[in-house]
DNA sequence: ATTTTTCTACGAATTTCACGTAGGAACACC
DNA sequence: GGTGTTCCTACGTGAAATTCGTAGAAAAAT
């Protein structure tokens, strides 16, 4: 029978250590390359694995940036993530690169050999704990019918007076600043507050914050 | 020669089955428990170690509260945090509670062992990387020589008012919210200028914002 | 009991807001 | 080569808000 080829990328040694010593007993099962960063495995990788077993958080390029990598180069190479981060961002840009199996970092042996089976048969893997993220923010997606990207409904314009009011400057000041009448920066902010409905001019510095135009 | 005796608390098993592998063949030192949380440390702890290896990023009680009960309770046993997160705040709080050594996790067996030993003799030991982000939060706190807790100059009527004003309402409606005449909304904000040096009631609304008085 | 702080409030001048309206420029579309 | 749309500009007017300084009464601190 022939061994599943798995390889470590992880920048803690530490955890390295730990997951060879979850798997070096299984017959099974080969470790065939450890790497501390994504990109000394990109270069250093030889032969290909069946498995790659990977973190999020690392220095240099992120365990999801050589997620999207391998999804484009190496779409045979199987990824299982195994991260401390269970926030729902993570697995859904995980699941955009083809990510076949996610595990919160305190998984068992057990859950851990278990998704190196079923991922090397080519099926998913995500336990309870990753199902009900999932799902939750599945639910979450559906409800808020989106909401986001309302600074592109400003003009050029409208942004530059917006950041100036937002930075604490008056009409008056404004106007003098961009070369145009009091009047018109007052139309600006009129027409935002209608665009972004919003009823006041505090929003609209909220709006600014919120929305990186100026620094808190 | 009498073993060293040290508990590991972290709830990632991955974790501590890294470091037992690092120092299971270590003669002088012995793995006398291991628990996944703080509470659970707390409770069945049976014989006190000599030192405990701790994460901080622990559901429930995180590790730097269980310093400062340990710090209270069993001021002779040894603390070594072994965490992801290297922030001065938490380095500090660290100290504070009498943590003898702080290590980051991706820290090589070598370091580990070196500061076991070094702690286990009664000093301190931290590593060129824990040192450097001590002392530049050491200057970085002689240098700021404060700022904070302006929001106590405020008044309790003051940060009412305030807080109503941030929220977007017109000084009418906070004057029918509060009972008061509008004149008197306007001198309460006057006078928060004043005490905050604040330019404009938009850096109010800022204040307010930064002070976690209102939501963004 | 006395001082200090807090909360209340006014007047007058200036600034901003909320409506609606509107012309010229830039750009895309057919 | 039009035609429509968006963008930037600007005005009028009345209502609302802000900015100055000033000040009395209540509450708290000393």
């Amino acid at each position: 029978m022939e061994k599943i080829k798995i390889a470590l990328v992880d920048d803690h040694s530490i955890v390295r250590d730990g997951i060879r010593a979850l798997i070096t007993n299984e017959k099974d099962i080969d470790i065939c390359g450890e790497y501390g960063s994504a990109n000394e495995f990109l270069n250093k990788m030889n032969s290909t694995p069946d498995i790659v077993l990977l973190d999020i958080a690392m220095p240099g390029m992120s365990g999801l940036e050589l997620c999207e990598t391998l999804y484009d180069k190496y779409p045979e190479i199987k990824i299982i993530i195994l991260s401390m981060y269970t926030e729902d961002d993570f697995i859904n840009k995980a699941i955009k690169y083809g990510v076949k199996a996610y595990l919160p970092k305190n998984t068992s042996k057990k859950e851990l050999l278990k998704a190196i089976h079923t991922v090397f048969s080519g099926k998913d893997y995500f336990n309870e704990e990753i199902s009900a993220i999932m799902l939750s923010s599945y639910v979450k997606q559906i409800q808020k019918d989106e909401e986001p990207d309302k600074v592109n409904l400003l003009t050029k314009r409208e942004k530059e007076v917006l950041v100036l009011f937002a930075e604490g400057r008056s009409n008056q000041e404004i106007a003098n600043e961009l070369f145009i009448s009091i009047r018109t920066v007052e139309t600006h902010k009129t027409n935002m507050l209608g665009k972004l409905d919003l009823k006041s001019s505090i929003d609209l510095v909220k709006f600014a914050i919120k929305n990186n135009l100026i620094e808190l």
